[in-house]
DNA sequence: ACCTTATGTTAGGAAACCCTAATAAAAGGT
DNA sequence: ACCTTTTATTAGGGTTTCCTAACATAAGGT
């Protein structure tokens, strides 16, 4: 209780942060669903987190304490600091680097975590466009921002953000950096299929993507 | 037993080859003593790494097998490159890298290593002087390399290499960094005292080491 | 030889995380 | 209303890693 490294309660108070930005209703099912887990196996680490003061439950739906809150900040923080460094410093490839920085964020410590922001020059999100808390300017994101999916053909767009159900998934993050759609690119929607299937330009060639992805990229009117 | 993530199974074949490269005959209570673990719970531990391969005992000795060495390797050759990172990269002062890269040995990947080597251009030595395994022309210590504590006064010796035991101290080891005596700086050894107490003479200031830290220097004759 | 100190093992637990099977309770659709 | 699906809990285990207390044994000095 006072060595400060505890990955499984990191990873659970992460992941409702996560979660709650992401609009979703935070319950039980959806934290085991996240994570991989059992249904007791959430039930009773819930348990333990309500009791040790890091999130409290109304209903089913859970939320963190203020206490949690600094918690899973300060893991995202580290998370997205260790993905900038990962990939503009170290040079990883763009699509491995939520995985390496999903264990980098238990080990980083906030002196470290100072020297980063500094190194990296105070960045406000991570490669693939998710805010870092406490930078300036990226408390929530912009309201500019809508879903790919939304975006009529013939509109030209600039890709701003990825959201973490993408980045667990390398396949298509893999598929994205291939095709150059990264944070900061600019795409026009060339049609849109009846299945929501969008074909895009980006520099130079077309790319296709399901609609279940589009939901989850967002962009900005150039 | 698939997962890849084991840091208290690394920790021990991490200690057990650091023992040896010390030279020190790897017994039970030399690894429950460095890693603060009581008498039962290194027994245990070390018949499951018995069991698993990773170790063989003759009498009391223990002795790595070669799953075990590549293991232990591994984690030091990741936890003296996270230590040059966080020096020469990131900045961190450099009595405050030992403990950081304790924690980060255990979640770099082998890729990021790879990466990791080529950024830092090939180092052979962590910033303490202790060689990265694997590296050219760092198999072992130099044959030059004699301690600190066998230097006549009047000698002027280049410090090369400070040992994990003294890592392990962090008060000594900002002292020293205070101090300029960093792998690389030159001194002059101006007294022995009766105890074995040196008085040296590093970039204009006089610095006093007790005996116990001057047998964990390595130097070189200059 | 004898005594002390160093070392190792047994026995019995504890805490943190995780699981399956079975059950209970709430939501939602028709 | 009724039935199905979703969600949460209880009961009973399992593994890993650690601990204290008690005991056994090996080493070393005198």
């Amino acid at each position: 209780m006072t060595d400060g490294f505890h990955p499984p309660v990191e990873e659970y108070l992460e992941t409702i942060q996560s979660l709650t930005e992401e609009g979703t209703t935070v319950i039980q099912a959806r934290i085991a669903q996240r994570l991989g887990r059992s249904a007791p196996s959430v039930s009773e680490m819930l348990d333990r987190l309500t009791t040790d003061g890091y999130i409290h439950r109304s209903g089913r739906t859970i939320a963190l304490t203020e206490q949690g809150r600094v918690v899973a900040d300060s893991v995202i923080r580290k998370h997205r600091l260790a993905e900038r460094l990962l990939v503009d410093v170290i040079g990883l490839p763009w699509h491995k680097a939520h995985l390496e920085a999903g264990r980098w964020e238990h080990v980083i410590s906030d002196e470290v975590e100072e020297r980063l922001i500094e190194l990296l020059g105070n960045p406000t999100t991570c490669p693939h466009g998710n805010p870092i808390p406490g930078a300036p300017g990226a408390g929530g994101h912009s309201a500019s921002q809508r879903s790919l999916a939304e975006v009529e053909p013939g509109e030209t767009v600039q890709l701003e953000r990825i959201t973490e159900e993408v980045e667990l998934d390398m396949d298509s993050l893999e598929y994205l950096d291939e095709h150059g759609l990264i944070p900061g690119r600019s795409a026009r929607v060339r049609s849109r299929a009846p299945d929501g299937t969008l074909t895009l330009d980006v520099e130079g060639s077309t790319v296709a993507l399901g609609a279940a992805i589009c939901q989850q990229m967002f962009v900005a009117s150039v």
